[in-house]
DNA sequence: TTGAAAATATTGAATGTTCAAGAATTGAAG
DNA sequence: CTTCAATTCTTGAACATTCAATATTTTCAA
């Protein structure tokens, strides 16, 4: 009944590890699609959380899509160039600024979101939906718990 | 009882979205564990692959550790010159490189899994044995089904 | 009210990753 | 056997990310 060392367990077998593999083909998936509209993953995430039509600052936005505040200025600035969104100084906190989505953006997200929304179904096909479900659950929980 | 459509759901609730932030959280915590012996995560996983005494070749390699061969070729480089690794070239088929744990490789190796095994305990800890395992198990056969 | 500390975003240099091409070897069909 | 395609790894150039430093604005205590 002795459990083995966890020491000598192969990588395989580590939560960091499963995670990381995890992610790495679903994100393989989804980038496969949303490259028909050439879009990295990033900048779908920047544009579904502007799709609110808020402002959103860059410190809010880079907490929201997992993205440091350098890298994500520079993504910014490519999107800016595309015209997908555009920034405005926030006039209550001038340090701030403010991200929005153009209209140009909005209507690239809907491509994106239905793309997304094609590979959601495709996992539940394969996958399941009781484990989808709850398998997010337990990534909730475990994130939650992170903190 | 009708499901909000997908379209409009926040991005907090796609599966894509919660395996990235679930992954970089949990790396990130281990990232800052075995910042004290100045490795990054992926060479840990290298280590632990090669800690098996047999010979890798870098495409098993790369496979194994999450990396795409150039970057793995790169980061085996500075892993050479740390003298943690050494090359040698397969005998059956001199296309192969064969990769190969040092002596000094396999001690960091050891502090390493030690300071990874912490993490695991810590999560076990706040997140739960039982949670741990099911998660565990999810993250497997979604690996599966996608291939 | 002033001045120091905190918060926010950007920049530039260093570093790392990726893509496409190249070099070496093997396999296999003619 | 020879040649052509496939496999394996590495390289160099283009590109992206990160760290540390900077500029600007706000906050707040003295």
């Amino acid at each position: 009944m002795a459990k083995p060392p966890k020491e000598n367990s192969p990588i395989t077998e580590h939560l960091a590890y499963l995670l990381a593999q995890a992610n790495r083909e679903i994100n393989r998936q989804l980038e496969l699609r949303l490259s028909k509209e050439g879009v990295p993953v990033e900048q779908w995430r920047i544009l579904k959380v502007l799709s609110d039509g808020n402002g959103h600052s860059m410190g809010e936005l880079a907490d929201a899509v997992l993205l440091n505040h350098p890298t994500l200025t520079k993504m910014i600035d490519r999107m800016v160039s595309d015209t997908l969104v555009y920034r405005v100084q926030d006039p209550n906190d001038r340090r701030k600024v403010l991200m929005f989505i153009s209209d140009r953006g909005k209507v690239l997200c809907r491509k994106l979101n239905s793309l997304a929304v094609d590979q959601e179904e495709h996992i539940l096909e394969s996958y399941g939906g009781k484990s989808t479900s709850e398998l997010k659950r337990l990534l909730e929980s475990l994130i939650d718990s992170s903190n």
